[in-house]
DNA sequence: ACAAAATCGTCACAAATGTTACACTCGGCA
DNA sequence: TGCCGAGTGTAACATTTGTGACGATTTTGT
C-alpha cells in the first residue's frame, strides 16, 4: 500500500508517513479493488465497516420496498462513504453503493476505527471535521427543503450567494435545471418563478447572472 | 461535581466513575449555573466548546436575516447541545440557545473534548453514537421532505410505522396535526389525502388508528 | 467554423396544496 | 353532570406547482 498516497486524502491529512505506518501495522486494514457494477454495501445492511473510496467512484442509490432504485448522489474518491452511519443505534447504509467505474477502497473494520481514533488525536479531529463538514451540509439542505415556496428558497439562495460571493450580482453556481432539482421542483417552475421575482422588482436575471433588487423584500420574504 | 449523576447521561454511559475521575481531574471542564431567559449560545458563534445540558431546558431559536427568531426545537436535560456542529470547517451554532428555565450545564473546550474523547475509547464510541443518532434522524427527515406529494410521505410513514409497530393495524404515534407539521404541509391537506387514500381503497383510518389495506400500492406509491 | 448537445425562456393546461371556516367527537375536570 | 379545549373531519375557494411541449440561445467538441 502506498503511504504517501493515503497522506492525501482528508481523513489521514497532517499525519506523518510513521504516524501512519505505526496505525496501519497494527490495525485489521485492507485494500480491494472492484470492478464497474460491483456492488460495495447494500442498503439498510448494518455498516459494520468503513469503505474509503481511494481511486474510482460509485453511485448511492436508495432502493424503495419494491426494489427499484433511485440515484441519490455520487462520491468520487477520495472519499469514505457514508461516514456518518458507521456508529449509531440502527447503523445501516442508508444507500445502496454501486461502483460507476473500476477502483480501490479502504475497508476498516468498525473496531479498529475506534482503535486507530484513539491512537492518533489528530486523525480523531479530522474524522471529527469530515462528519461535521457532512452534517453540515445535510442540515443546510433541509433548512432549505422546509420553506414552503419556490420563492422563498430561492430568496434564501441568492442571500447565501451574495454573501459568498461579497457582492449584489452573483453569478449562479450551477445551471437552473441543476438548481430546480436541489430545490425539489420542476424546472419550468423555477423558471417561472424568477420571471415573477423580476416582474415584482425583487431581482434582475439576465441568464444565469442575476442583481439583487430589493434585498429587504428577499429578507422579509424568509422569515 | 456529582460524578455518579453524570454515570446517567448518555455521553459518559458504560465508564466507571474512576475512570470519570480522572478525566475531569485532567481536563478543563466547568460546571455553570443559567437563569431562565439567559442565552446559551448566539447563532453563527464559532463553536468552540461543548455544552452538555444537565438540569433544565433550552430553545433553539434560528433568527431570520432580519432578526426575528422562530423557535426550531426544544432539547432537555440530559443532552449535548450542537454535537455535531462543533467540529469542521465552518463550525457555527445553527441556533440560538436561550434557557427555558434555570438550569445547570457542563461546559467543555474543543480542545479538551478532542483530549477526553482520545483517553477513553468508551466515551469516544458514545460520542460517535451520539452524533450518528443525531445524523440519523436528519437523514431521515431530509427523506420525507424530499417525496413529492403528501400521500408519498404518508405512505412512507406508514410503512415505516406498521414495520415498527410489527401490525397491519397501528396507532399515529402523535396528533395528526403534528404529523402534518413534521411533513411541512397544512393540516387539511394531509386529512384530505388521508380521506383520499381511503376512497382509493389504500387505507382504512378512523380517527388515530388506521389498518393498510393495499400494502402493494403504497410500496408502489414511494418509488 | 460547424453541428450537436446543453441550457434557457415561455406557454396552456392539469394537479396538488394552502386557506379559512365551521361542525363534530372525545376526554378531563370543576 | 356539563363545560371546555384539543384534536378531528370536511367543504369551497385561492394559490402554487407540475407537466409536456416548443423554440431560442449558448456552449462544447471536433
Amino acid at each position: 500500500m502506498n503511504l504517501a498516497a493515503l497522506l492525501e486524502i482528508p481523513l489521514f491529512r497532517s499525519l506523518t508517513e510513521f504516524e501512519l505506518e505505526r496505525i496501519f501495522a497494527e490495525l485489521k486494514i485492507t485494500e480491494t479493488r472492484f470492478k464497474k457494477g460491483e456492488i460495495l454495501a447494500m442498503q439498510d445492511e448494518p455498516a459494520t465497516r468503513l469503505i474509503i473510496l481511494l481511486t474510482g467512484s460509485v453511485t448511492g442509490e436508495m432502493a424503495d420496498p419494491s426494489g427499484k432504485v433511485a440515484k441519490v448522489e455520487d462520491i468520487h474518491a477520495p472519499s469514505p462513504l457514508a461516514i456518518l452511519f458507521l456508529f449509531g443505534h440502527d447503523n445501516r447504509f442508508p444507500v445502496q453503493a454501486t461502483a460507476r467505474e473500476d477502483g480501490t477502497a479502504l475497508i476498516i473494520p468498525k473496531q479498529s476505527v475506534l482503535r486507530m481514533l484513539s491512537m492518533n488525536e489528530m486523525l480523531l479531529k479530522n474524522y471529527l471535521d469530515i462528519s461535521a463538514d457532512f452534517a453540515a451540509r445535510l442540515s443546510r439542505k433541509l433548512n432549505m427543503m422546509s420553506l414552503r415556496t419556490i420563492r422563498q428558497k430561492f430568496a434564501v439562495y441568492l442571500l447565501e450567494l451574495s454573501k459568498k460571493q461579497r457582492s449584489d450580482t452573483v453569478t449562479l453556481d450551477r445551471p437552473k435545471s441543476a438548481l430546480a432539482e436541489y430545490f425539489g421542483v420542476a424546472r419550468p417552475s423555477l423558471e417561472r418563478e424568477i420571471t415573477r421575482m423580476q416582474d415584482d422588482g425583487l431581482i434582475d436575471a439576465k441568464r444565469r447572472r442575476l442583481s439583487i433588487r430589493d434585498k429587504q423584500e428577499l429578507i422579509r420574504l424568509v422569515n
